[in-house]
This record gives structure tokens, sequence and C-alpha cells, in this order.
DNA sequence: GGGACAGTTCGGCCGGGGCCGAAACGAGCC
DNA sequence: GGCTCGTTTCGGCCCCGGCCGAACTGTCCC
């Protein structure tokens, strides 16, 4: 049976998470983007030869997938489900690690609160906008969460009506989940995750209404994304 | 922002199950049922007290609950989430690990067949019994496959009609989803998880359609079982 | 070609942590 | 009380694995 090899080959796959480093990168890389070795050493605060040995077994482990570019190494998680993997794992060891510590100066509390009103978690939205967008959602009864989550009657039409296409694989058995509950560590509220996730997020940023900030996580509502939401789904920031 | 210290406690986490001996206890564990600490240390071949040292930082990391009784330390699983997350975390590193070793030997190959007609998956019914199970509920409309896995309205007529009833909470936010894919290692498909999952192999147990075969996972399926199963689901096994 | 720079490989250091056995503890049983 | 047995604590061993710096490779740019 394979649980007799369950246990070896969990904790060889734990293993590559149980590094700090390697934890780091991961975390980082849940952002959905591709890193360079050299940016994530320097996140991480280890010497780029560390670095280069850890994204090697992060890649073999199946973890990461790499793509090289001139003299660079980009890597980025493997495939949306290492990152759903990331996020219950991380979810969960947040929890179970008691309170998270308070912040300890005044520029991290506000960095804190910046990106708690909008970032991205991998490939949708987090923060209190990704919270407001899925209570919205619910509220207006394009999606329930009767019976697990699911996207209503309604919420098909309201998405045709905004052009918005889910992918088609989604929601197949082998496929992507249409809608996630993606546990959110600033709000300890859920937002949407899975396709309908993404695609809201893709979205988002292809009409411009929300915009990068730096190189991380954290998004910038622009105005147009402000009078859209309000309209769309009675969303005030 | 919480991800900085999510790398930390991530690692934390991982940690835990990063451990070969570790591992073995929470695969064991994944039966659903409490073992004491020392058929645990048997089991995965290690002395008494380095199992005791195993379980004390599992329990302190939330993995596992305790309860003693006399001499008896008794540990489980210390809730359904952990099981979740313990099943999806074993899918994914069977997976990238590549093909599971062959049996290597004959008296393994014949536990490994008897072991995938019918075994559990923590609460739930698993191998082809299981696979079977979500086949036939598929096949028969009691369960949709269109957004997400989810109880229709046929199945939950079905339900009633059989006087299976879900747990009120079921399905609701923060409650346990009601149904939920679980890959199943040996058949490489999916089986029912969730309440529905758990649901159904409680009643399986009480109406003596399933009895357990020693202390394992083993399952065997009583002649009144396999009338039932043939009746009400068309499952032929 | 030469220089700058990203990444890799290797050798060596060092600490953490898993393992055991011995001894202590404590519950059940006679 | 005295015995058994499951569990725990402690001390000590040892090895795995993460870390760095130095040297090397390969790419890009001038």
């Amino acid at each position: 049976m394979p649980q007799d090899h369950g246990g070896p080959a969990l904790a060889a796959f734990a293993a590559l998470l149980a590094d700090p480093t390697r934890a780091v990168f991961c975390s980082a890389l849940l952002d959905g983007r591709a890193w360079t070795a050299g940016e994530l050493a320097r996140t991480a605060g280890v010497a780029p030869s560390t670095a280069s040995e850890h994204l090697s077994r992060l890649v073999a482990g199946g973890l990461l997938a790499e793509e090289r570019q001139g003299r660079h190494r980009y890597v980025r998680l493997a495939t949306p489900a290492v990152a759903t993997l990331l996020e219950d794992l991380t979810a969960f060891a947040e929890a179970s690690h008691g309170g998270r510590p308070a912040p300890r100066n005044l520029r991290e509390a506000t960095r804190r609160s910046a990106e708690a009103r909008a970032r991205t978690c991998y490939d949708h939205l987090a923060g209190g906008l990704g919270v407001a967008v899925a209570d919205a959602l619910l509220a207006r009864g394009l999606v329930t969460a009767e019976a697990g989550l699911a996207v209503t009657e309604r919420g098909h039409a309201w998405l045709a009506a905004q052009s918005i296409e889910l992918p088609p694989r989604a929601g197949r058995p082998g496929g992507r989940p249409v809608v996630r509950s993606c546990l959110d560590w600033t709000e300890r509220r859920s937002h949407l995750g899975g396709a309908l996730g993404a695609v809201l997020f893709r979205t988002a940023l292809d009409r411009a209404w929300v915009e990068r900030i730096g190189s991380g996580r954290a998004l910038r509502v622009t105005p147009d994304g402000g009078r859209a939401l309000r309209e769309l789904l009675g969303v005030e920031l």
C-alpha cells in the first residue's frame, strides 16, 4: 500500500518546506510571480550559493518551476495546486502557532495596514479588498455557500454581463475548482480563490482597476477601479 | 504582515512532518482512530522513548490531540482539518515523488490488493470501494461536479430516503465542506471525503455494511453490505 | 577581447536534532 | 507491598544538512 510509503514520501516532501530559508522563498513566491535566484537570496538574507542549492532542491521536489533566461534563473511556484497547498499549510501553521506577534515599530505597522487594504495572494485578490469583494459577491447572491462555495445562476449571468469568462476546464473533475475559500492571514476571514478568484484578479488588472505597487504583493486601487467596484458590486473602500 | 512570519511559521510546522518517524505516525493516524504511544513506536520501529518525544512535539504543534487513560497515552489527529491537510500533502508528495515502488513480494502484493478493495481514509471510505461509491453517486446525479463538488437536489432527497442525515453545520461557512474530493493513492482517482463521505462511512459501519479487519485501515464488505450497495447504488464489487 | 555580474560547485565548518539505553515514574493488579 | 508494564526524562553519541567563501562557468555589454 502506498501509505506504507506515504510516511517517507510525506517526510521527504515536508522536509522541503521545513527549512526557514526555503519556507521564506515559497512565501515570497506566493505572490504568483517569477523571482530570480538573487532576489530570493537577498530577501531571505543568505548567500547566493546557498540560495542556489535550495532552489535546486525545491525544483527537484516539484514545488517550483524554473526558467532560464540569459544569466538569470527565474523561478515560480510550479502549479496553482502548490499555491493552494502552501496557503493551507501557512494558514494552519499561523493558526496553531498562536496569534501573530505585534508589529515592532510604526513603519512596519503602516506598511501592514497599507498591504492589508489590497494585496495579492498567489493569483487572486486578498487583504481587505479581497475580503470585501468576496462579501459583496455573497451578499448579492452571485456566489453561494450553501453546499460548499459555488457560483449561482445569477452569478454566471453577472459574469457574462461583465464579459468575464471562466476558463473552460474550471469546475470539471481534475480541473481547478471554480471557487475556493482562502483564509486571509490579515483579516482572519475568507476571500475568493479558485478559478473565479483568479479571473477576477486578472480582469481587475487588465481593466486597470488595480495596479501593483513595487515588487511585492501590494496593490493600489485606481480611481477607475474604485468607481467600478462601487457600481458593479457596491464595494466602498 | 503575517507572511513575513509566514516563512518561519511554515518552516516550523513543516518540520513537524519532515521527520520520517513522525510522518509514519501521522500516516498511521490517518485511519482516524486513537493509537497508544507504544503501538506507534512499534509501527515505526523506534524505541518508546523516541516515540514519546515525537508525540510531545506533534501534540504541542497542534497536529495531534492526546488523551490519557491510566498508564496509556492515546493520541489521534487533532481535527478533520489536520486529516485533510495530511491527505493533500501525501497525495502531492506521492505524485511528485514519481510512481510508487512495486511490491517487493507476493505477500505484500496480495495485501495491497486486499486493502485496495476497501479501506478507510481518516473518516471516510477509500480504495476501490470508495472510488466505486463516488462514481455511483456521480453517475446517478446525486452529486454533481458542475462547479466544485456538491450534493444535488436529488442527492438530498436520496439521503433523506435512506434516513442519512448530514451534520447541521456542514457546508456553512466555517463548517466542514459537504463534499470533498480526496485523491486515492491506490486508485489514482478521487473518492468522497468531507461531511458526506464521513456520514456515509459512519452509516455503513452502523448498518454493518462494512466491518473493520484488524487494526489497520482495511475493511471487509459484509453480505448485507454487498446487497445494500447493489440495490441502493448499483455498485457491483 | 575585457570587464561586470548572475549563478553554480566544492570544501569545510558547525549546530541541531534524532536515536538509544538506563533509570525514574506512575498506574494497574495480585 | 511488590510486581509488571507503559511512558517519560536524561545524557551522550552521531550524522545530516544548512551556511559561507572561494573559485569557476557562462552571459551580457562595451
